[in-house]
DNA sequence: GTAAATTACATCGCGCACGATCTAATTGTA
DNA sequence: TACAATTAGATCGTGCGCGATGTAATTTAC
């Protein structure tokens, strides 16, 4: 079975659906997000802190699943346009506090729009809603099983 | 209903979970394509060659949804590396004919076993066989809907 | 109490992604 | 034939992602 000449097509692999599927998801969101001079990941952030506002940078990062080598970058662009500020913690000196300026907490009025607007670009005879809530339930149940997963550094043919 | 706070929390949003799934599923990879020294994108372009040997950028463009702007550095990569020639097409001036070299065309048999190997990571209680299978369909179906899809660009509140 | 380990965040380098734009080759049209 | 439109790739600039590593603050262990 492993020797199938199948096992290695580009359907039959979790990699490229997922890949695909992702970038094209962005690509729906990005003409939305340009209106409000934001990027995706950009985005993701906002939608954390107008949950939750005051969060540490770690805080942030676990939610969004993003390293602090990705994520500082993101935030200092995010502070360069005035959507959020930095300010580093009294009680323990190591941590940065990310918070909303009121122009970032303004911002999330226009963003209101955008989830039904989505859903709206969703909408398809071959596609429901209800495939739609079962395809995030899933994902989020991958994510969390791989996340806790520690990655066992590969041991081919011991 | 557009007015719920709930509306732009992180997990209600399409876009978190598949992202964040997404890059899960790319680090799953990674330990495996690096003992090959390729990349993910690499991997995908490897996959559709091996199926078919010899086509054009803009073939493997359509199959892998990339465009030619991350395409092109991809292939000097993969040429770089002696996996890929490429080639101009005769009969057509501007296509550029990719195809495998023999060292390409080995690292097959060393990928093989990948495929098996990621989804004995993916084992859990909580997740089983038939529900990859099903989030592979809907992916594969929300990719074909939206890459249909001509972007319209944003008309809101008109 | 102090050295070692851990933690929080930052820096660096590389490889994507992708919008915008460019060049050259081919095709369509009159 | 001649010229506009299209097509195939390439180039450029910006912004991620992330492995590896660095630095400073805090915690742990003895």
């Amino acid at each position: 079975m492993k020797n199938n000449p199948e096992t290695l097509w580009l359907e039959n692999q979790i990699c490229f659906p997922i890949y695909a599927a992702s970038r094209m998801v962005t690509k729906l969101y990005t003409p939305f997000l340009s209106q409000l001079d934001i990027t995706y990941p950009q985005y993701l952030v906002l939608l954390t802190l107008w949950q939750t506002d005051q969060m540490t940078v770690s805080e942030i990062s676990h939610l969004v699943h993003l390293e602090s080598n990705t994520l500082t970058p993101v935030l200092k662009r995010m502070q360069g346009k005035g959507l959020i500020e930095r300010q580093r913690s009294e009680k323990d000196e190591r941590s940065v506090i990310i918070s909303l300026t009121e122009k970032g907490k303004a911002l999330r009025k226009e963003a209101m729009c955008i989830p039904q607007q989505i859903i709206d670009q969703f909408a398809s005879d071959e596609i429901n809603a209800q495939e739609i809530h079962q395809l995030k339930q899933t994902l989020t149940k991958l994510t969390d099983i791989l996340s806790k997963k520690e990655m066992v550094p590969l041991r081919q043919n011991v």
